[in-house]
Parts: structure tokens; C-alpha cells; sequence
DNA sequence: AAGTCGGGGGT
DNA sequence: ACCCCAGACTT
């Protein structure tokens, strides 16, 4: 079926929207402005991450970096170090890159329409139309999660998101009805109203400015649509982790391309199918490290990921040869480091976790956290 | 077109 | 459990 798509009923339906955008939306700190760095900011933070877990980095981020060429100075490790906890860490590296070109290429010049925009690392069909019709008044439309649901449901449209092919429906129907005079507004108004009432479940379509004229409102279709079929596969792995530890000093590992948390630092890891404690003396004795105490071994720390169910342990291990511990970073590619200073490496949230509850007490030292 | 990349919260 | 979140990039 082909959405109704008339002059008349796109400006009523754009009407509504933003009157009701005008006095409901809520009062987020990156709406304070239309500067191109600040909402390129809040939007790359605000990818596949809600507004209550985001918003809190916004304001770390934004007031550590006023400006694009402080951003782009900071090393990356740095930046990482902040978006910790955040996930999806190759926005922050994106981010890095994609502001050193604009410093160093665009002479710290933002660039303002939708097809310079898409160009940029990290900056896709969404953000480059978000950032174009908010900053830059340009009437393209903004198509997010909460957009495929809105337009899905007020439309009636039946085609699954997950298909790429489905993006180019929801983009030409949103050209179609974004008004010009206002498009930042219109688009913020339908993620607004995404995020608020047209929720997935138990949309409050009782208090919806659309819901006179809403296809799945009518039809009761709200929960049919939108059509979505993909399903995720979960792997499980164990990483038993090892910690080896010297008068203070431990080894650490910053993690390499081609796996999760690229950038981020752990430890010496043996992964396998299975937990296996045996593994790991049979570590120790292939490596000739004299015979190191056992400190500790942790319980297991489980850790959920989109695509995988982690199942994480940490042995602590004490090296009594000095020789030996410069010897094992070479070799692993480890770092050796005071344990004061793991508080400024960026680490994944499991081994957060560990290093604030458990590590202090088995290495006999104060809190990680100032 | 399908797979990968985090972490959290709601139901 | 399952779903989704102001998606982008790689294969």
C-alpha cells in the first residue's frame, strides 16, 4: 500500500509535530546550540545509546573539548579513556580522525550540507542529516530507530528496516514531508516523539499529536510494525586472564584490530571454548617464570555483548624473578605498569569492574578510584 | 546483504 | 529472555 503522501496532509501532519515538539520536547543540553562541533558531538555519543546513558559524556566531553582542534590535539588515548563505559569504541576513534581532518584539511571548518558531511569518518546517512538540518537548515530528513518507527506506523509502511533497500523509502518519504522552514526541528520532533510515545512497546498513543491520523493507530497494527526480521547470534567465550604482577607493577595489554574493544587495555589472555584452570599452569611452566604464587583467581565475571556472552576470570600471579618481567613484556607485547596508574588506561567494563572491587584487596593497596 | 562492534535499561 | 537505543563500517 502506498502511504498518502498530500500536500495538505504532510503540512497538517508537520504542523502537529512541531507544535508539539515546540512544548514537549525536553530540555537537553546539546539543544542549547546549533554549533556543528557540539551536536556532532551529542550525535555520534548518542548513536545506538540512549539520551540517560549519553548524556553525561555529552557534558564531560563538550567542556574538556571546547573546540574541535582541542579534540583533535588530545591523543586518543585520552579520548578513550573518557568514552570508557560508553561502548562502541570506534566512534571515539572515528571521531579522533575525522577531527584532525577537519582541522587539518578543512582549516577547522565544518562542513555544512548533507553530501560533505556523509564523507566524514563515522559520519553515516544519519548523522550527516541530523547534523545538516539542525546546524545548517537543510531540509533532508533524519532516519534513526526512531524514525523507521514513527514513519512505519503513521504510514503504514510494511517493508522490513533491516533491509538496506528499505532506507531509500524512509528517506525520500521523509524529503517529502520535512518542512523547509524548519527541518532541525522536525526531525528532532520525530526522534522526540519516538523516544517518548511512539515507544516500541505500549506506544502512548493516547497522547500523540499524530494519532488522528496514524495508519497503525487506526488499524491497531501498532505492535506489527515496524517490520524487522534479523535475529542476532550470541557466541560464548571464556577469557581467563592473566594478571602477573611484580613489587607493584603489573602487565597490561592495549588490544589490537580485528576483535572487541579495539584501543581499550586488559592483560595477558588465554581464551578457549571452556574455563580451564589447567591452562594456565601449563602457561607458567612453558614460560619458565620460576614458580609463581597464586595470588587470587576470581570468580567468574559474565558479560553480555550484542553478539556474545562473555565469561571472564582473573588470576592474579606473582613473578619472583626480576630478569624474567621485562623479559615477558617483550615477548607478549605487555606493558609493564604501576598499579596506581591502571586508573588512566581505558578498559573494558568487566575489567573495570575487577580492578575497582577485587584487585585492591589482593594486592593489598588503596582504591583505584580517587 | 549480512556481520561486527558495547553497554544499559525496559518489559 | 528478548528488544531496542538520535548507526557506521567491513566483508
Amino acid at each position: 500500500m502506498k502511504p498518502k503522501t498530500d500536500r495538505k496532509r504532510q503540512d497538517k501532519l508537520s504542523r502537529r509535530l512541531l507544535d508539539w515538539y515546540r512544548l514537549n520536547h525536553r530540555d537537553l543540553p546539546w539543544r542549547q546550540t546549533k554549533n556543528p562541533y557540539t551536536v556532532w558531538m551529542s550525535e555520534i555519543i548518542l548513536q545506538q545509546t540512549r539520551v540517560a546513558q549519553g548524556t553525561s559524556y555529552y557534558l564531560n566531553f563538550s567542556q574538556t573539548y571546547e573546540t574541535v582542534q582541542d579534540f583533535a590535539t588530545a591523543p586518543l588515548d585520552d579520548i578513550l579513556k573518557m568514552w570508557q563505559g560508553l561502548g562502541y569504541y570506534s566512534r571515539a576513534r572515528n571521531m579522533h580522525k575525522c577531527a584532525g581532518h577537519i582541522v587539518e584539511k578543512l582549516e577547522g571548518e565544518f562542513p555544512n550540507t548533507y553530501d560533505q558531511l556523509i564523507k566524514l569518518t563515522g559520519i553515516g546517512k544519519y548523522t550527516a542529516g541530523a547534523i545538516a538540518s539542525i546546524c545548517f537548515d537543510q531540509a533532508v530528513p533524519a532516519i534513526d530507530g526512531n524514525a523507521f518507527r514513527v514513519y512505519s506506523r503513521v504510514f503504514g509502511i510494511y517493508e522490513d528496516i533491516t533491509l538496506s533497500s528499505t532506507f531509500k523509502t524512509f528517506f525520500e518519504l521523509g524529503s517529502q514531508i520535512i518542512p523547509h522552514d524548519q527541518p532541525g526541528d522536525f526531525n528532532q520532533a520525530v526522534m522526540e516523539l519516538g523516544a517518548t510515545i511512539c515507544l516500541p512497546k505500549n506506544p502512548q498513543c493516547n497522547s500523540c499529536p499524530l494519532e488522528a491520523m496514524c495508519y497503525a493507530r487506526e488499524k491497531k497494527e501498532q505492535t506489527s510494525l515496524p517490520v524487522k526480521t534479523k535475529k542476532i547470534k550470541v557466541k560464548s567465550r571464556y577469557l581467563d586472564y592473566i594478571l602477573l604482577h611484580q613489587e607493584g607493577q603489573v602487565l597490561v595489554k592495549q588490544r589490537e584490530k580485528g576483535d572487541i574493544w579495539q584501543g581499550l587495555f586488559d592483560f595477558l589472555l588465554i581464551e578457549s571454548d571452556m574455563h580451564s584452570k589447567s591452562s594456565i599452569f601449563e602457561l607458567v611452566e612453558q614460560n619458565d617464570w620460576g614458580t609463581p604464587s597464586v595470588l587470587y583467581s576470581s570468580a567468574e565475571y559474565k558479560h553480555l555483548l550484542t553478539h556474545q556472552k562473555l565469561h571472564l576470570y582473573f588470576h592474579v600471579l606473582d613473578i619472583p624473578k626480576r630478569e624474567d618481567f621485562k623479559l615477558i613484556c617483550q615477548n607478549n607485547k605487555l606493558k609493564s605498569l604501576h598499579i596506581s596508574d591502571l586508573v588512566n588506561l581505558a578498559v573494558p567494563k568487566p575489567i573495570e569492574k575487577f580492578l575497582e572491587a577485587e584487585l585492591p584487596n589482593v594486592l593489598n593497596f588503596q582504591s583505584l578510584k580517587p
